[in-house]
DNA sequence: CGGCATGTGTAATCGCTGATTACATTTGAC
DNA sequence: GTCAAATGTAATCAGCGATTACACATGCCG
C-alpha cells in the first residue's frame, strides 16, 4: 500500500510521474549490463535501480526483448556515429586507406563498448528483424563498404576479376571474427603476448596489404 | 510419494537406479538445445527428458553450466575428429592444402552443428577454462594450424616477412568470423543470393590465394 | 472551477526457473 | 548378510518475466 512520498519527487520536477522514465530505464539497463553482463539482466534489478516498481517498465516496453532492442538501437546509432568519426578524421579520399580505418574504427568501438557490440550482434537476446532502424542502418554501413570497394576498384587497387561480393564478405567476416574473438575472450589463446588492440590492428593491416594490389600487378 | 513402478526399469536393465544417468543427460541435453536453442533450455525439461526428478541430474553435475560444459567437451571431440577426418580425406601433403582443407572443415562442421559450434565458443554459457579437455584440445588445434603454417613457410609457400602470428591470427579470425556470422544469421545480409555455404567456401578461398605465395614473389 | 478519460506507476499474483535440503531407496564391497 | 556409499525423490526457496487489477496523477473538456 504505502507509496512513496509525492512530496519530493526524487527525479525532474515537473515532469510526469516519474520524469522520464524510458529514458531512465535504457540508462540503467546499459549500466547494468556493464556491470554484470548480458545474461545476468534482469529487468527487475533495472526497475530497482530506476526506483520503479517490477512492473512499471512493461509500460514502455512490452517485453524484456523490446527493452533490450531500444538498447541496440542507441548502440547501433553510436557504432554508426564512431565509423564516420573514424572515416572523417582520416583526411584522405583515398577509398583503401578509408576502408582500413574504418575497419579500425570497428574494431575500437568493438572492443571499447563490448556488451553494446554483443548486443547489437544477437539476433536471439534483441529482436533485430523486427527494428527497422538497426536493419536500415546495418545495411547503410554495408553499402557504405561496397560503395568504398566500387572506388578502389576503379582506381585500380583491387585485383581486376575479384568478386565484390566475397570481398566484401570476406572483410565483415574479418573484422567481426576479430571482435568476437576479443569479446569472446578467445584472443590470448590464439595471439599471445600482445595487447589485444595491437594484436587486432596487426592482423587487420596484414589483411588489407594481402587484399589490396599486392605491390604491383 | 508414490514412485514410479521399479518392476519393469525403463532404461538399461542390469545398472543403477536409471541405467547411466549422465550419458542420457547428456543426449537429452543435446536434444533440446538443437530443438529449441541454447536459450530455452531447462534443466527441468531435460531431467523430465531423462525422465528422472528435478533434482536427479544435480547428483553428477553440481550446476547447469557444469551440463553444459560436459556437452561443449563433446562436441569438442566431435570438431576435432571432424578436422582430421578433413585432412586425411584430403589425400595430400601439401601443407596450404591441408591448411584450407582444415578451414573447409571447420566451417562444414559449424554449419551443421550451430548449436554445439556456439557453446563451445562461449565463455558464458559453459566454464571453458575450467575444463582441461576443451582447453587442451582447443590448444591442440592451434598447434596444428602453426605446424602447418610452418611447413609451409619451409616450402616458400608464405611471404618470407610475413608474421606468423599474425597470420595465425588471421586465419582463425577469418574463419571464426565466417562461422559466427552463418550461425548468428548474418550472412543474408553480407552476401545475398548465395547459399552459405557455397559463400563461405568462395571467402575461404579467396583468403587463402591472398595469403599464400601471390603467384609469384 | 469541477469532472473525467487517459497516462503512468503499484501491488499482488502466476507459472516457471536453478538450486538446496532432507529423505528414501538401491547398489556393491566387505 | 550388513552397511556405507551412491543415486534418485520430494519439498522447498528465492528469483525471474509477465499479467492483472487497482491507485493515482495529469491535463483536457466544459
Amino acid at each position: 500500500m504505502q507509496r512513496k512520498s509525492r512530496k519530493d519527487p526524487v527525479a525532474k520536477p515537473g515532469a510526469y510521474h516519474h520524469g522520464d522514465l524510458v529514458t531512465t530505464l535504457l540508462a540503467a539497463t546499459t549500466a547494468l549490463i556493464e556491470e554484470r553482463g548480458v545474461e545476468g539482466l534482469s529487468l527487475r534489478e533495472v526497475s530497482k535501480r530506476a526506483g520503479v516498481s517490477p512492473g512499471a517498465p512493461f509500460r514502455h516496453f512490452s517485453t524484456k526483448k523490446a527493452l533490450l532492442t531500444a538498447v541496440a538501437e542507441q548502440a547501433m546509432d553510436r557504432l554508426s556515429d564512431a565509423l564516420t568519426s573514424a572515416q572523417t578524421k582520416l583526411k584522405s579520399a583515398d577509398p583503401a586507406a578509408i576502408y582500413e580505418a574504418i575497419g579500425v574504427g570497428y574494431l575500437d568501438w568493438a572492443l571499447s563498448n563490448p556488451t553494446h557490440f554483443q548486443i547489437i550482434s544477437s539476433r536471439t537476446i534483441i529482436d533485430f528483424d523486427a527494428s527497422s532502424k538497426l536493419v536500415d542502418q546495418n545495411a547503410a554501413i554495408r553499402d557504405r563498404m561496397v560503395d568504398l570497394l566500387l572506388q578502389a576498384q576503379q582506381l585500380g587497387q583491387l585485383p581486376p576479376a575479384v568478386d565484390l561480393n566475397l570481398v566484401i564478405l570476406s572483410s565483415r567476416a574479418f573484422t567481426y571474427g576479430l571482435a568476437r574473438m576479443a569479446i569472446d575472450g578467445h584472443l590470448s589463446g590464439w595471439h599471445p603476448r600482445e595487447t589485444p588492440t595491437k594484436a587486432m590492428r596487426g592482423a587487420l593491416r596484414l589483411f588489407m596489404t594481402q587484399l589490396f594490389v599486392p605491390h604491383s600487378r
